[in-house]
DNA sequence: AGCAATCCTTACTAAATAAGTCGGGATTAA
DNA sequence: TTAATCCCGACTTATTTAGTAAGGATTGCT
């Protein structure tokens, strides 16, 4: 159950953007940097975000991405689903599920894979990339930039 | 994010055992065809429950496969961890885990993988077996045999 | 105008995982 | 003794993941 690394890395990415809201368009080899992602696969997922209406581009030199609209507006669900798909633990309980299990209101199964999606959403959805910058400067306060760069470097992204 | 499987598919067979628990042994030969699934691939996926002391077995003729307690203390988050492992969207927020982000307390999107760890398996450790039964049998009703076994057969599993 | 920095698009690939199947051995009730 | 069952390890095939690669389109800057 593992998230794949678009959700984690698009969600590092569009955290990078909320980071630089306001200062204008930010270059994906930028984000690249700061993130330590590759910047072909920083374009796979932004792209994905971007067909989602989630992020803006502008073209050429000195263009770049951003958030299309305030932090505080765009959910952490906003970001995961867009990547990675609805967050249900079986398909039977999405929404465009035309092929199986229609009429299931009689599968107990089922009644559990709502709950689990339902909680899952309710986390992801309260919960603004605002918050997470937020969290952000609290965290930051207790490093050093040296200490948090060298974290960035020795260990993994997660 | 959609559970293996493994996990869906073992979870079916546990609750086929606890419909009969108290029953003595069920053979797999008996799950396979009320579930609908192959023997050889239950075999495996109980394997796994048996190694983590959920179910018990008895071997030889007549013999198959038991909960080892009562349903009422088995609980889907016991049956869906012994089968997926923990379910965590990410691997830092895992217990076992040496490698990475150990003193990553300065971690945002690591606060947000244990929000959600923890709301799964706040879910799936407040449903237990018993909680299933108790389900099916309410549902159960709404429906003829007949109309069950016929969804059985028409649409698939989830 | 020309260049360099960008975004944008499509295709490709290697590795890992998922989802089983298969064959044969061990155990035991009837 | 036999048939039903559990048990175990190896094998296979398809899908998904996690990227890389190559090149085209757009635009600010000088």
């Amino acid at each position: 159950m593992i998230l794949s690394t678009k959700g984690r890395y698009g969600l590092r990415a569009a955290f990078d953007l909320a980071l630089h809201y306001g200062e204008g368009p930010v270059p994906l080899k930028s984000i690249s940097e700061r993130q330590n992602l590759s910047v072909p696969y920083l374009e796979q997922l932004i792209a994905i975000l971007r067909k989602d209406g989630l992020v803006t581009s502008v073209r050429g030199a000195q263009g770049g991405y951003m958030l299309s609209r305030h932090p505080s507006k765009i959910s952490v669900g906003n970001i995961l689903r867009s990547l990675e798909g609805p967050l249900a633990p079986a398909e039977c309980v999405l929404d465009d599920n035309d092929k199986e299990c229609i009429k299931a209101d009689y599968c107990v199964t089922r009644v559990l894979w709502e709950k689990i999606m339902d909680s899952i959403n309710s986390v992801i959805d309260s919960v603004s990339l605002q918050d997470m910058l937020d969290d952000y400067e609290r965290i930051e306060k207790d490093y050093t930039k040296e200490e948090r760069e060298n974290f960035d470097k020795t260990k993994g992204l997660c």
